[in-house]
DNA sequence: CCGTTGTTTAAGCTTGAACTTATATTAGCC
DNA sequence: GGCTAATATAAGTTCAAGCTTAAACAACGG
């Protein structure tokens, strides 16, 4: 697993945060960002380019602007990998998580009972 | 965040893979960690120093062995950051977690239905 | 078709991380 | 105290990641 890697760069960390909100053009990360870590465009469009080629990210050519959104299958992997420490801070949750995945509709009603609160 | 930083590298995973299990020295982390990556004694105890100076294992002395670890604590953070990301690919379980946390006794109640698989 | 804007790519530099070898440290046994 | 085993630390090397500057490329309006 070497999504690990990706994501060990603060930068495209950032990145992502702002993808996962919404879908932007490389240059408006480059604002944001670029005013957050004192970089240069360029550098900017290098970790955009780690994070397509690793899957984190798409891109889409929308004239002369590439807009990114975000990809979150790498995550969901690195979600799996904690999946076995998991139960090291949160047993009770986990072992919820695995019945919850286990019967479609046993969860639908439980969940919209959970829903009322 | 740098946790992610220490997560970056594939021995400090393993490292925390087989600690996972159980508590080891670290000779004995030494041999199967050396045997698969093929590295020195050396390389593997620069490798536990920084789980340990970054909270990801404890020590202690047993002898003139170090037993070592595992602490959750940071890899919890890790947990903690993915949760924005967790709605794209979890989205209905991680609105059931955020119930979950929310009521004590609402809460027991619906586990023990769940456990009744 | 030329300039401009938005973006990527190329080339080179720098730094830090990970490794090796070699040495120090500590515990326990004789 | 001296020897060995278990581990950590020091010193030095290598390599890749991230950065910058500079150049290339694509889309569009004049």
């Amino acid at each position: 697993m070497h999504a690990f890697d990706v994501l060990g760069d603060p930068v495209r960390r950032r990145i992502l945060e702002i993808l996962a909100e919404e879908r932007h053009s490389s240059g408006e990360i480059v604002v944001i960002v670029g005013r957050e870590f004192g970089i240069t465009q360029s550098a900017i469009s290098q970790h955009l380019k780690v994070l397509r080629d690793h899957g984190f990210a798409t891109v889409q050519a929308e004239g002369p602007r590439r807009i990114y959104e975000i990809d979150p299958a790498p995550m969901a992997e690195v979600d799996e990998w904690l999946e076995r420490f998991r139960h090291f801070w949160a047993p009770k949750l986990d072992a919820l998580a695995v019945e919850v995945k286990r019967g479609q509709r046993k969860r639908r009603v439980c969940a919209s009972r959970l829903g009322k609160r």
